[in-house]
DNA sequence: GTCTATATCAAGATAGAC
DNA sequence: GTCTATCTTGATATAGAC
C-alpha cells in the first residue's frame, strides 16, 4: 500500500515539475516559440518521457493553464474572506494586481489568441473548461455584486467587465512599461490600476451629465 | 521611359497585392499561423516570386505594419484638421474608434509580442523604425496637450498614456466581444471607448479626494 | 517509465530553366 | 520576374530496447 501510494507521489511530483517548467516557459516564450524539447531539457528528463505523461503539446498547456486557473481561484477565495476590502471594487483591485504580480514574476502563461490547434485542445479539456466557468462566476459574482452596490459602473454589460479583467492577465503593456526600465513593478501595477478602473479621461472631463 | 514607367508601375501594383494579401492574413491567423505559401496563393503567384519581392516572411510582416501605420498617420492627420473634435481627448478617441474598426474589419495585423526573430527584424527595419517614431511623436504631443488643456488625467506618464492606446489595436476583448455575437460593432466600439477612457468603475466611486 | 534513435512532416528558402 | 521542383531545417511525435 505505501509502496503503491509512493509511487503515486512520486508521478504527481514529476508531473508538477513538468507544468512548473511548462508554466515558465510559456510564460517566458509564449506557446508556439516554447518547444518540447525545451520543456523536457528544462525537467532534465528525455523527451519520450514527457509523453508518457502528456499526449501532446497541447495537453501541456491546457495542464499549465489549469494550474494557473487554480492559483487565481484560491487567490479569489483568499480575497473573499479577507475583510479588509470593503467593497466589490476593492476585492477586483486587489485581484487584478495579483494577476499583474504573477506575470511580472515570469509565472504568466500566455496562449496565442488564434492558434486553432491550441484554441480546439483547450475547448475538448473538460478540467480546463470546468475551472475557467468556476473563475468566471466567482468574479461574476463580483463585477454584478459591485454595480448593484455601486462601486462598478453599472451600465457595462458584466461580460465586458469580465472580459477585461481577463485581458489585464496578458496586457502587453505591462511588458513594455517592465521592459523601459523606468519604473518599479510596484509603480507599473498602481498606473495600470488607474488606467483600468479610472480610465485615461480625467475624471469629470467627459460625460459632464452623469449622475453622482 | 513611359515603358520604364509602366513596369515600375506594374511592379509597384504587383508589391502591394502582396502586402494586402499579407495584412489580411496576418489579422486573420497571427504571423506564426500565416504561411509563405498561404501569402503566395492568395496572391496568386508562386513562391519563389515572392521572395524576388521580399527577402524573408519577418520582411514580409515589416511590410505590412508600415502599411498599417502609413494609414493610422493618415488617419491623425485628418483628424488633426478636423473642427469637430473640440478637446485633445475627442481626437484620441476618434482615432481610438478608426483603430477598433481596423480591427473588426479584419485589417489590423496582429504580430506576437514574443517572436524574437520577427522582433530583431523589424528593429532592423529602418522604414518600419521611422514611421513608429512619427505616429509615436504625433499621438505623444495630443497626449501631453491633453494632460495640459485637463481632458486627460495629467498624473499617468504620457509613455503609459501612448502604450494603452497602441494596445487598444490588438485588444483581444474586441474579438471576444465580436464571437460572442451579442452586440453590433458599434456597440462594442462605444462599451470600449467607454471602459478605456472613463474605466471600469463608478465615476466617483473612488479617488473621493480628487480635485475638479 | 525512462532512455536513444528515428520517423514524419510542415514550412522557410533556393536552384535553375524560361 | 515567373515558374516547377527541390533543398534544408526544426519540431512534433513515436519505436523499441531496457
Amino acid at each position: 500500500m505505501t509502496q503503491v501510494s509512493f509511487k503515486a507521489q512520486m508521478l504527481r511530483a514529476r508531473e508538477d515539475a513538468i507544468v512548473t517548467a511548462v508554466n515558465r516557459l510559456l510564460a517566458e516564450k509564449g506557446f508556439d516559440a516554447m518547444t518540447v524539447d525545451a520543456v523536457a531539457a528544462e525537467v532534465g528528463i528525455a523527451k519520450a518521457s514527457l509523453y508518457k505523461h502528456f499526449s501532446s503539446k497541447e495537453a501541456l498547456a491546457g495542464a499549465a493553464m489549469i494550474g494557473v486557473l487554480d492559483r487565481a481561484i484560491a487567490q479569489v477565495e483568499t480575497l473573499q474572506n479577507d475583510a479588509s476590502h470593503a467593497t466589490e471594487l476593492d476585492r477586483i483591485k486587489a485581484l487584478t494586481r495579483w494577476t499583474m504580480q504573477v506575470q511580472l514574476a515570469g509565472e504568466m502563461p500566455s496562449l496565442p489568441a488564434q492558434n486553432s490547434a491550441l484554441r480546439a485542445a483547450l475547448m475538448a479539456n473538460k478540467t480546463y473548461l470546468d475551472r475557467l466557468m468556476e473563475l468566471s462566476d466567482l468574479l461574476g459574482a463580483w463585477i454584478v455584486a459591485g454595480q448593484q452596490s455601486g462601486s462598478l459602473d453599472p451600465a457595462l454589460p458584466p461580460e465586458v467587465v469580465l472580459y477585461t479583467l481577463f485581458a489585464k492577465a496578458c496586457d502587453p503593456v505591462l511588458s513594455l512599461l517592465k521592459a523601459g526600465g523606468s519604473y518599479t513593478d510596484d509603480q507599473i501595477i498602481e498606473m495600470l490600476i488607474v488606467t483600468c478602473f479610472d480610465g485615461l479621461a480625467r475624471q469629470g472631463a467627459d460625460a459632464p451629465a452623469r449622475p453622482r
